[in-house]
DNA sequence: GTGATATTATGTTATATTACAAAATAACGA
DNA sequence: TCGTTATTTTGTAATATAACATAATATCAC
């Protein structure tokens, strides 16, 4: 018999709906092999507002997925668990089936 | 220097967000180990109306994540890929950390 | 200090998601 | 066939998300 208890599955979701958007989630293969990026960057790459990106950047943040570092004038960010690469490709994979 | 090809992450995406709410979540673990269970059985446990429930299942069943099979009245839904458990069981000890 | 640059915060609007009620469908048993 | 049960579909209201404009902050160069 199945049970569900309350708050469940609650922080593990906020992880996977932080991945689950596309810029967010080109943002974090970005990130990948411990490169850093500044925020810059990704503005002049995706071609939304400044704000936008910055925006999206504070999703990833608040699930713990990516940390940050000013240095000078530019906010510097890195991922927390390049783990989590593994599981996007295993996602990858399946969609190229 | 980044590049951001239109489209580019978009269904991968989509299954990210469709585990990226505490009750799917919680859904596709129930169905571990190629488990099959009824519509009913996660309505009984979770103690939100049927057609929420229902509603749940579709997002999962168009993301790919599950498929159902209709036996009698009642309707099964299984996992097609039981491997995104080790997905969502790295996320869960990256939380326990 | 002043101005320029990089970024975040705040407010706003359009759109999407969530949960529910009620109606529709499908399969079974009487 | 008729009613019952299991489920999906459709409509709706509340809430959340996304993208933007604009304002605020922080750091550097002068």
């Amino acid at each position: 018999m199945l049970v569900y208890e309350k708050n469940c599955c609650k922080r593990e979701a906020e992880v996977f709906k932080a991945l689950g958007h596309p810029i967010r989630l080109w943002i974090v293969r970005q990130l990948a092999d411990g490169a850093e990026h500044c925020v810059c960057e990704f503005v002049d790459a995706v071609g939304v507002k400044f704000a936008t990106i910055s925006q999206h950047l504070t999703v990833l943040r608040n699930a713990g997925i990516i940390s940050n570092d000013k240095r000078g004038k530019q906010m510097y960010y890195r991922l927390n668990c390049p783990c989590i690469l593994n599981m996007i490709d295993c996602i990858a994979k399946k969609q190229e089936e």
